[in-house]
DNA sequence: AAGCTTGTTGGACAAATGTACAACAAGCGT
DNA sequence: ACGCTTGTTGTACATTTGTCCAACAAGCTT
């Protein structure tokens, strides 16, 4: 007399979360070569077909979980910077110093960004995506230098150049935790935004 | 009567540089889903059998292709430096230029990166590998800095910035080419240099 | 020539992959 | 109670994966 509920039907949004949450812990303990549909159901207490009846193919399970996660960073930081108060350097301090403290520095989320990078090139769609959620990251970092009275014409370049520089720095920290340290690589972004803001 | 010839003995040597080119170009044009011994052996016209002959696995000759992309990467960066002539502001110069030009900047080169990238987690001694290759590099930027007149206390943090900029003007520059140019790129760290060596 | 070493082949092998699909179970409206 | 819709299961399927290995071919030594 088998009492464990072999089936058990959950509210479609919900489930569709508990996939995602189960790719990210997949990618963020086994890698990107030991993630697999099996895997992430295995992972979820769910059966492998189920997968397919939600996700068009594993590599749209992979972008939403890209993007969940991307959120779920993103969030990490805005509450960063709200907690920061009103003046408008504090808060850009704030975002770069959370930008290199956990959950948003860990190698953990690197398998994620990693199996994500991998799809961009052949896959339209997924570039889109890509584009257009770097294209908001680089907004929020516009808005928070034109805060701190940085002319409007110099505020693109100027996030790109800050974006790319705390991604580097993010990056690096995800490869190789040794070679220099998150304390490190705020002051190095912030030296940069004073640089910037001079 | 086949007179293609099916055996053909090579140069150790030049046997194992065949197989690495052709895992190159096949990350390259595939992608590093689409990679893998059989493809590669194709790609070399050799039988996959020889894979395994020359390369302890095909994690093992993914990361040597990545040294041999890495050296040819450094060795036409060094080529712009030393054609850059004796100033020593020119030739940071003209090491940032070259980064963001093709060879270097390259989608083609965005997958072998990617397939290293991902086995850093899991293999130590690709994670060390990439340790020692990081410190490379940073090592030649320390050294362009210096000689411009950074005091030797302030280089090591000056170069972690230099190439966490670099590599991520670089990573989004191959992953989505149209937010913003090469030339752009090339001015943000140029003026990065600027405030760095003021 | 004959034998030995070694690069090379081509296929065998088990394991793992993504996807498709028939069957089943549960809740809902009737 | 009944049927209908739909989330869910488990498996089957064809491919593809990495690795292994016996056989073979070329060159070198003797």
């Amino acid at each position: 007399m088998n009492t464990i509920p072999a089936f058990t039907r959950a509210e479609p949004d919900a489930r569709r979360a508990s996939l995602i949450a189960a790719a990210a812990q997949v990618l963020a303990r086994h890698g990107v070569a030991g993630t697999s549909v099996r895997a992430i159901a295995v992972q979820a207490g769910v059966s492998p077909g189920l997968v397919g009846h939600y996700f068009d193919g594993i590599d749209a399970l992979i972008a939403e979980t890209y993007a969940h996660v991307e959120a779920q960073v993103a969030a990490a930081i805005d509450a960063a910077v709200a907690s920061a108060g009103p003046d408008p350097r504090a808060r850009l301090d704030a975002f770069v110093t959370a930008s290199f403290a956990p959950p948003v520095a860990s190698p953990d989320l690197l398998a994620t960004w990693i199996a994500f990078w991998s799809l961009v090139p052949s896959r339209p769609a997924i570039a889109g995506q890509h584009d257009e959620q770097y294209a908001q990251f680089r907004a929020r970092v516009e808005g928070l230098l034109g805060d701190c009275g940085l002319a409007r014409e110099r505020q693109r370049l100027a996030a790109i150049a800050i974006t790319a520089l705390v991604d580097g720095l993010w990056l690096e920290l995800c490869l190789s935790p040794h070679a220099f340290s998150a304390q490190e690589a705020g002051g190095i972004a912030r030296a940069n935004l004073d640089a910037l803001l001079r």
